[in-house]
DNA sequence: ACTAATGATCTAATGAACTAGGACATAGGT
DNA sequence: ACCTATGTCCTAGTTCATTAGATCATTAGT
């Protein structure tokens, strides 16, 4: 049960939704994979230092996901979901994708249909 | 100073935020252009059932942006700024570019270089 | 100068999101 | 049967966004 999560409180970003980016990230790369038991609530609410709450509401909501598979009085695990890596993937990179069109809309002078074309070349060839 | 605003209350868009989108729009269609008069705080209140100041908060933030240009003690005026047009155009297609994938990129099995070509192409051909 | 109309400001009420504290319910081993 | 570890539920406090109420400051016409 390999857990390095961490959490950025600077960040904006509500706890419980850092939780659920990071878990997604670890199943997207294998880190975690299908049957994986995760860190109890209690024992990575104190990992990082915060309520108990907090981290089972991630875990609930990535099994409303179909990600996790609770047990209550065993412990949560890794579901055999198998289109994890694209959707975890995809999301990413919308994300990332809305962040910079919010960020440089205004900036560049461009038409937006030749926007969109930048992008598309760009991820194109670095999806990175 | 012809005014058809309305505002949708249960579409959960804050009232405010109602007002901006809908003065940007009559301005992208040069239903309102510079130097028009808009209703004054007061008037829109009452029009729209809503606190002066959500009729305020509106102006404040357009006049921010640039759109708008209040004179206490006179009114609010539009703007003579020129490029009103592509902004606004830009802001609602990057807006509906944003619906669009959340609402269907989980559902497309394309990777998401694929998924942009399209919208890319798309746009292109119909820049509606 | 005065006055009426206008936007600006200050304060408060409401609700939602987030987090936490404490108690409950269930599973699994002894 | 018990006991411990697990997830679940109920409640409360905090923060923030939204809206509203009331008052102040400024403009423009008389």
């Amino acid at each position: 049960m390999p857990t390095s999560f961490r959490l950025d409180p600077p960040s904006g970003v509500p706890f419980y939704r850092q939780i659920i980016d990071q878990i997604l990230a670890a199943v997207a790369t294998d880190a975690l994979t299908a049957g994986d038991q995760l860190p109890t609530v209690r024992a990575l609410a104190v990992e990082l230092q915060v309520n108990l709450n907090t981290v089972a509401k991630a875990y609930k909501e990535l099994e409303i996901r179909g990600v996790l598979n609770t047990r209550q009085g065993s412990g949560t695990y890794v579901s055999s979901v198998r289109v994890e890596r694209d959707e975890v993937e995809r999301r990413r990179q919308v994300i990332q994708l809305v962040d910079e069109f919010l960020a440089r809309a205004a900036g560049s002078g461009l038409p937006l249909a030749e926007f969109l074309q930048e992008f598309s070349a760009r991820m194109k060839e670095d999806p990175k």
